[in-house]
DNA sequence: CGGTAAGTTGATCGAGTTCAAACTTTGTGG
DNA sequence: CCACAAAGTTTGAACTCGATCAACTTACCG
């Protein structure tokens, strides 16, 4: 599907060891595990599609810089974003199960991706318990944050609903250093937005704006503050979910 | 929560061997294994509570009878159903990586289930390959259906919506027998049906009355019956993800 | 500087909600 | 086995939030 293996970089030092050891320790074994199974990085266009629905997955991906977003396409031809992804990610487990892809995924701004072959996922099930655990709960994570998106979608105002987005974003993106002051980057636009929550970018505008007036939030140049994460959280009734992991069940290392 | 335990039955022969078996075959050592993890089963009261929010969890359930919901509850009282449990599900594997509960799981009609420790997914993962390859692929399913979820909440109107959960359901009923002729058993309330798919009971009776209409369902007694998919199908844009599943992947069974 | 993509604002419309009442089915105790 | 209560479903009328359509403004990039 993507006709970018000429932009191939470095083989650089795994970024999946580099991801995943945000998370837990690894052992020797494991990094050692991990380093075989990774390709050289590659690079994706602004909105250039990684895979599409019914492509034949070959490879997962750690996300090494940029977002990147998994959507679906209606017969009407209405949008519906799934998922966003967010570098250090690791995106393609739950497609795992499954002959072809269930959804598209394309970047929204220039991509560094790190792919690494579906395979092996059955080399880490078979040599590593603690990285498979590692793999279920982040996936089992995101499952989480799927089922508080259906809550959303299902039951809130536009309001509520951009309010944990927003929320949502700022959570993930703290995990890895891309907040300050509550204020982020978001490079995503009102459409993309919409289609994530389920509004169309007229509602995201006026709804952003009607935010922006009771001051829980502020804009300008593509980054988004959160003025007010106390009102906003009550608001949209958020739950961090990434407060609430618990790996203290994980096996232990291998040594 | 549950004050059931007075409630327990025969140490039957193991629910958990008995319903992963209908996906692969086992192993003696995985039979042993899933034998020693499991206790002895346990009744439910309909519209009893098995766990809720901030239920510090100890156990997940096989179902061996009766249909469950997880759900939420907004501030405001309204209520979100996020999944439906049958006989045959494995309940609990997404709340696995959280200190709680991240919903509460509700009996819809009586319910055996047979519990077995949370820390069993622990063994697992060290002991077999095998195992673990079908628990992460039973949670990725769940999980595509979630994400199918998404989809129709965002973007679909009530009669797609409907056409799609019916659909939904008649698919994963046909995994374990409980659909003959198109036709099945829908123990759920047009509420309850409602706030899986984001509707009232009132728009559920409009839409349901609609279809019916239209020759797409009938209805009477409790059952229900597709008298045409592929106009359901089409209507609500349907992929039925267990005609995707590929498990030719797993690591071999150990002997 | 000109062209295109993204965001804002206002007017109108409609699918689904809300509220309320009637009707049907189910289950239970006399 | 009937009577009655409780739960669930249907139907109608009024309302509302977000969609749609369209004009306009702003930001960005070659």
């Amino acid at each position: 599907m993507s006709k970018l293996d000429n932009k191939n970089a470095q083989p650089d030092s795994s970024c999946l060891i580099e991801k995943l050891s945000q998370f837990i320790d690894l052992s020797g074994v494991d990094k050692d595990l991990l380093a075989t199974l990774e390709k050289s990085s590659q690079q994706f266009d602004r909105h250039e599609q990684v895979w599409g629905v019914d492509t034949q997955l070959e490879n997962m991906y750690v996300v090494k810089q940029g977002w990147l977003i998994t959507y679906t396409i209606l017969q009407d031809g209405r949008r519906q974003v799934l998922e966003l992804h967010y570098p250090g990610d690791v995106i393609g487990s739950s497609d795992i199960p499954f002959r072809h892809a269930t959804s598209n995924l394309m970047a929204v701004e220039p991509c560094v991706l790190c792919p690494f072959p579906k395979s092996a996922i059955d080399v880490i099930f078979r040599e590593s318990p603690r990285l498979t655990a590692l793999i279920f709960t982040l996936a089992m994570i995101d499952k989480s944050i799927n089922l508080d998106r259906i809550r959303i979608l299902g039951r809130m105002s536009a309001r509520e609903r951009l309010a944990h987005i927003l929320l949502e974003i700022h959570s993930r993106l703290s995990l890895t250093g891309g907040v300050s002051e509550n204020q982020y980057r978001l490079p995503l636009s009102q459409f993309d937005l919409g289609d994530a929550v389920g509004l169309t970018n007229v509602s995201v505008s006026n709804g952003l704006t009607h935010l922006e007036e009771d001051g829980l939030i502020s804009r300008s140049k593509g980054m988004v503050e959160l003025k007010n994460i106390d009102r906003l959280t009550k608001l949209s009734d958020y739950i961090n979910r990434y407060h609430e992991v618990d790996i203290s069940w994980f096996p232990d290392a291998s040594t």
